[in-house]
RNA sequence: GACCUUUUCGUCUAGUGGUUAGGACAUCGGCCUUUCACGCCGGUAACGGGGGUUCGAGUCCCCCAAAGGUCGCCA
């Protein structure tokens, strides 16, 4: 692997978003090449006519530009290796030329079973609880009969031709030695009768054009990886690294996928999670440093990777730690940073101009996992809750509606003659009143806290919520405190 | 059904024949505290099962079980 220049590249198919499974899969085959000085490719592998989505090359451009897995080569940035379309690889005659040459060394056949012969092949298969298999019912078909099909114009797929017998087998990088018995392989379709390849020839046929030294992808594509090299052997090209990943998965059984939501990067990013702690967690998904680290920037990442230590087994994905290790970045960002970031939030939250934005995100700092959990927190900002006067019983601040209606008494007026409306300040006048009235600050602080925002759980405490209501709206509440406690 | 793979605390994992089986998240308890949170301290918690090999096995071998993957003119 010294000698050798590493290229690596991520091959998505424009499916019209970014899974984090296929985000973890970039980012290591993002970091063996950063890793090695090498080369990261991107390659779109749209050979599915049927599945076109308007946009979704866009959507692969624009993640990968924000998460900082930036492409060396592809579509956008070109290459020497271009093009970096398979649609326009195929227009270009590229893999039709190949699958020729395939047939004339005998590496492969053209078929021209009809869908329906398929099926009923295929059904016939699984009554019989056999592994469904082509009978290779084209494969001795003559040479005039192939050309009177040809003449008349009847669609075809080319095929590969599996041995008949003995076993392949390969190295992977991560799962090790793995062989197959050659009579279990099917006979896979190279060229589709459309003449598009498929994704079982396109890949090798572009891995080994664009000098692919690690091949990075799902492990599902394990069982498939010999048959691959039998085509790399067929045309006498040397074959590549794999790199074989495990998947992701939402549960013990089932794999992360759209259809359970949450599972695209845009939907962690409208959370308001971090790409930096998105794309960290992902790494430690099946990998490990080998040491206890757990928080790496994208330098220390590709310092720190190593495909030596990429985990074999499926790993269920933690949401619950994802936000922990989002909330470690947000911890630690200044309070500044962490208004920039919030402020979208918060405004979603509070409408009204007149708080003091400082201490709401000095409040929520602390507070905060994804930048979403804001909203909730804030929601006695702009209009006082309506709430239950047993919220002013509290056993351990010593509260009850008696001597939290009189310390609301004893603040009104304190208040209304305190001007220096400062979060700080506001505190320690607080105490001073208590401790002057010979009363605990808690039960001041308590009630003040309750009758200002009507709720059990605020982000600051009573002078924290009077600095960011302000004077004016403080004392309102505080009248409406006394006038729920005096209803009681 | 056939083939390939996986299996250490609830979760992510360390561990490559001799460890009190380590860390992190979660959880529980305590401290701190103007609520909650943060922070700090401490606790509970794992080698899928069964056979071998060995003085000694989470680590090596075999069998079983469970789970995942593949068996598409999808990638």
């Amino acid at each position: 692997m010294s000698s050798e220049k590493v290229r690596t590249r991520f091959a998505p198919s424009p499916t019209g978003y970014m899974h984090v499974g296929n985000l973890r899969t970039a980012l290591y085959a993002w970091l063996i090449a950063r890793k090695n000085h090498g080369t990261f490719v991107l390659r779109i592998e749209d050979t599915d006519q049927e599945r076109k989505i308007e946009g979704a090359v866009d959507l692969i451009y624009r993640t990968l530009e924000e998460t900082g897995l930036d492409h060396d080569e592809g579509p956008d940035v070109g290459g020497d290796f271009g093009p970096y379309v398979q649609s326009e690889r195929m227009a270009a005659g590229i893999y039709m030329k190949y699958a020729e040459e395939l047939i004339e060394k005998g590496y492969a056949y053209r078929c021209f079973c009809t869908k329906e012969r398929l099926d009923d092949l295929r059904k016939h298969c699984e009554e019989n609880h056999e592994q469904t298999k082509y009978d290779r019912h084209c494969l001795s078909l003559s040479k005039e009969e192939i050309q009177k099909n040809l003449d008349a114009g009847i669609p075809y797929v080319i095929r590969q031709k599996m041995p008949d017998s003995g076993t392949t087998s390969f190295h992977d990088e991560v799962y090790g030695d793995i062989e197959v018995e050659n009579s279990t392989m099917d006979d896979l379709i190279l060229i589709k009768s459309d003449g598009y390849p498929t994704y079982n020839f396109a890949n090798v046929v572009d891995d080994h054009l664009m000098g692919i030294t690690h091949v990075v992808r799902g492990s599902e594509y394990l069982i498939s990886t010999p048959k691959y090299n039998l085509l790399y052997d067929a045309f006498g090209w040397e074959k590549p690294h794999y790199v074989h990943v495990s998947p992701v998965m939402r549960d013990a059984q089932r794999k992360l996928s759209k259809r359970d939501g949450d599972a695209s990067y845009a939907d962690f990013i409208n959370k308001g999670c971090l790409k930096d702690a998105l794309l960290n967690y992902v790494a430690l998904l099946g990998w490990n440093p080998g040491n206890d680290r757990e928080i790496f920037t994208l330098p220390e990442l590709i310092e720190a990777f190593d495909i030596s230590g990429i985990g074999k087994s499926p790993a269920i994905f933690d949401e619950v730690k994802l936000r922990w290790l989002n909330s470690e970045y947000i911890r630690a960002m200044s309070q500044d940073e962490f208004l920039k970031h919030a402020m979208p939030f918060i405004k979603q939250a509070v409408k009204r101009e007149d708080v003091n934005f400082d201490v709401i995100a000095a409040g929520l700092h602390k507070r905060t996992e994804y930048f979403s959990d804001v909203i909730p927190q804030l929601d006695f900002v702009d209009k006082l809750p309506e709430y239950s006067a047993d919220l002013y019983i509290n056993k351990k601040m010593k509260t009850d509606k008696e001597n939290s209606l009189q310390a609301l008494l004893l603040l009104k007026p304190e208040l209304e003659k305190f001007e220096d409306w400062d979060h700080e300040k506001l505190y320690y006048k607080v105490v001073d009143i208590a401790e002057k009235a010979g009363i605990n600050k808690k039960v001041l602080l308590w009630s003040m806290r309750v009758a200002l925002s009507g709720k059990e759980l605020t982000p600051g405490g009573g002078s924290d919520i009077a600095a960011i209501i302000g004077k004016e709206d403080s004392l309102r509440r505080i009248d409406k405190g006394i006038e729920l406690l005096q209803q009681q």
